[in-house]
DNA sequence: CCGGTTGCGGCAACCGGTTGCAGGCAAGCT
DNA sequence: AGCTTGCCTGCAACCGGTTGCCGCAACCGG
C-alpha cells in the first residue's frame, strides 16, 4: 500500500507539502503541486480516508438506521441521503435495526464512532435515550419526532387533505376510507385528517374497519363495499397494496373504476401506477426527506433550545382511477 | 469525548493495559480488566473504531456497490450482507453507481480505503477495471462473474427448470414463456432453459414476444393469450408485475386462475404473494446471495487462480395460480 | 535457598495522515 | 541598500488507539 511519504519522497517534498498539495491546493505553489499530483497519480495513490478521519475529526461518512430494507417505505430514504452526501463525496454506514430496541441502540454506539451524524428513520428507542445519544453527535430522526431533536417528517395530513379535496372537487359527497394497520398511530392521524377535510367540504366520510396492508384485505372489504355501492362513490385506501384487492375485487363484482366508483391511496409504492388505469395516490417524497434528513445533520445544531424541524410536503398524483361520480350521484 | 487514556488514568493503568482490558481480555488479570471495564461503563467510554482501524488494519465494514435501491432486486442483498456482519459487529458501508461506469469506478475508490472489502452487485465497470479494483482489496461480485475473481450468482436456469418441471409434472404440454426484457442476456438465459426443460419433459414452449416489466405488458399478453388460450394451458412470467397483468387480463377475458389456465413468474415480488389465489413464483434467495458475499469477502482470497464461486439455489414457491389442466387438453 | 518459569503490566514505536509554527527566500517598499 | 512583507515549505507534535518487547514479581521445582 503506497503512502503519503511514498508520493512526497517521489516528489522530492515532504510529507506536509505532499498532505497540503493534495488537500489544501491552493497553499502550495503550483509548480509543486503539480510535481505531487502527478507522483500521486503515477503511484495509484489515495488518501487514506481512515488515517485522514483521525486527525481531521470528521469522516465524511453518515450513518443511516432503518428498521428493514424489505419494506419498501425505506430504501428511499437511504437513497435520499446518499444522494445528498454525494454532493460532497461523502458516504452512507448502514443499520438496520430489525425494529429491536436493543440493536438499535448497538448500533448507534457502533456506528457513533466513525460518522459525522446519524439519521434514525423511525426508530423505535425512547425520547430519552435519543437525547442521550445527541450529546455525543448529530443526531436527526426522519417519520417521528422527538422533543429537543431536528426531525423531518412527512406531511401526510395535509396530503390526505388534498386528495380529499381532489376527490370532492370532482364532486364526490360519499367518501370511504380504508384506512390501517389497526391501531396505528398515522393512521388515526390520516382518519382525523380525512374527516375534517371530506366534512369540510360538504361531504360525509365512512370510516371502514381498518385492515393490514394486504392485498387480501382489499379484496375482503371490496366485497363489503359492493353491498354500499350505491351510496359511496369512492374510496381512499391507505396502503397500494390494499388498493390493488380493491380494484381486483370491484371488478370481479362487475363494478368499473373510475365510472362506477373511484380509488385513491394514500401511498404510492410502485405497482399502483402500474394498474390499469394508472391508480390516483398520494407520492410520499420520500427521497427528499432522507436528503433533508442528511443536511439538517450536516449542519449539526446538534441538540438546541428550537431543534429545526423539515416536514416535506407530499405530492397528489392524478391518474385514471378517479373520475367524477356517476350521473345523479 | 473520552479516550482510552482517560479510561486508563481512571482505572490506575497504562492505556496499554487498558486497550488489552478491553479488546484482548485473557491478557489481562481478572481483577485489573474489570476496573478498566468499571471505569469505561462509568465514563461512558467507547472504542473509537476510526483509530482502531488505523492501527489493526482492518475496519470492519464491507463495502456494498448496487446500481439502485429503487428496484426492489437490490435491497434484500444489502440485507443479506449487513445480517451476516451483525455476527461479528460490521457494518455496511453503501454505495449506489446508478449504474454509471464512473460513479461506480468513483465510489470503489472512494470506499476502498475504508473497508476491508467489497461486494459489486452487478456491476456496469469492465472486467480488466474490476480485476485491477481487485488487486487492491478483496472484492467480490453478485450476479455477474468476472473471470479471476470470486463471484455469487442466481442459479436462475435451474430455478427454471425446476418450474417447468412442477407444470409438466401436473400434466401441462403447452406451456407459454412471457420474457423480457428485451434483448436482456438473462432473458436468453431463461428461454433457453425453459425450452430445454419443457422439450425433454415432453412438452411444447411457446416463447411469447419479450416485454417490458410492466403491469400493463401482461394486459396486453393476456389479451393476446386469449386467442391461443385452447392450446396454451399455462404461462411462466418473467416479472412478477407482467404476472399481475397477466392474471388480471385473463380474469377480465373470463377466465379463472388456475382453473382455466395456470400463470408463474420467475421472480417473486412481495405483491405476488399476495394475489388471490397466491400466484406460484420462483423464489430468488437474493437475502443468501448478499450473505454469501459478504462471507466470500472475509475470506478474502484476493484473486487466485481458482477464485471461488457461489451459485445460490432458487426456490420454487408453489401458491394457487398453478394446477393440473382443465380436463382433455 | 536459588535459578527458571510464568503471568502481568508499562514503555515507546507505530498506523497514515494533518496542521500550528517558524524559517527561508524573493519581491516590494522607502 | 536595508527592512518588511508575504509566499512556500519543512519540522514536529498530534489524532486515539494497538502491540512488540522488556522488566518485574510471584511462584515453581530441585
Amino acid at each position: 500500500m503506497v503512502r503519503l511519504a511514498d508520493v512526497a519522497r517521489a516528489a522530492g517534498v515532504s510529507t506536509s507539502t505532499a498532505s497540503r498539495a493534495l488537500s489544501r491546493p491552493d497553499m502550495v505553489a503550483a509548480e509543486t503541486r503539480e510535481r505531487v499530483a502527478k507522483a500521486a497519480a503515477e503511484m495509484g495513490f489515495t488518501l487514506n480516508a481512515t488515517a485522514r478521519a483521525l486527525t481531521t475529526g470528521h469522516t465524511g461518512l453518515v450513518g443511516v438506521i432503518v428498521p428493514t430494507l424489505a419494506n419498501p417505505f425505506f430504501p428511499p430514504i437511504v437513497t435520499g441521503v446518499q444522494e445528498s452526501l454525494t454532493e460532497t463525496g461523502g458516504n452512507v454506514l448502514l443499520g438496520v435495526s430489525d425494529r429491536s430496541e436493543e440493536r438499535e441502540r448497538e448500533l448507534a454506539a457502533q456506528l457513533g464512532s466513525r460518522v459525522d451524524g446519524l439519521v434514525l428513520v423511525a426508530p423505535v428507542s425512547g425520547d430519552a435515550t435519543l437525547r442521550e445519544l445527541a450529546e455525543r453527535l448529530p443526531v436527526v430522526t426522519v417519520d417521528r419526532t422527538t422533543p429537543g431533536l431536528p426531525g423531518v417528517v412527512v406531511d401526510t395530513p395535509g396530503g390526505v387533505r388534498e386528495l380529499m379535496t381532489h376527490l370532492l372537487g370532482l364532486g364526490h359527497r360519499h367518501i370511504a376510507y380504508l384506512g390501517g394497520p389497526p391501531g396505528s398511530w398515522m393512521d388515526r392521524q390520516r382518519t382525523r385528517a380525512a374527516r375534517k377535510a371530506v366534512e369540510d367540504g360538504g361531504g360525509e366520510l365512512t370510516v371502514l374497519d381498518p385492515v393490514p396492508p394486504q392485498v387480501d384485505a382489499g379484496l375482503a372489504a371490496a366485497e363489503h363495499l359492493v353491498r354500499r355501492a350505491e351510496r359511496v362513490t369512492a374510496v381512499m385506501a391507505y396502503s397500494s397494496y390494499v388498493l390493488l384487492g380493491l380494484l381486483m375485487g370491484l371488478r370481479g363484482a362487475g363494478l368499473r373504476v373510475p365510472e362506477d366508483i373511484s380509488l385513491a391511496a394514500s401511498d404510492d409504492l410502485t405497482v399502483i401506477g402500474m394498474t390499469q388505469p394508472g391508480s390516483t395516490a398520494l407520492h410520499v417524497p420520500l427521497q427528499e426527506a432522507g436528503a433533508a434528513a442528511c443536511r439538517l445533520v450536516r449542519e449539526a445544531p446538534h441538540a438546541g433550545e428550537r431543534p429545526p424541524r423539515v416536514r416535506v410536503p407530499t405530492r397528489l398524483v392524478v391518474r385514471g382511477s378517479t373520475a367524477p361520480p356517476p350521473e345523479g350521484r
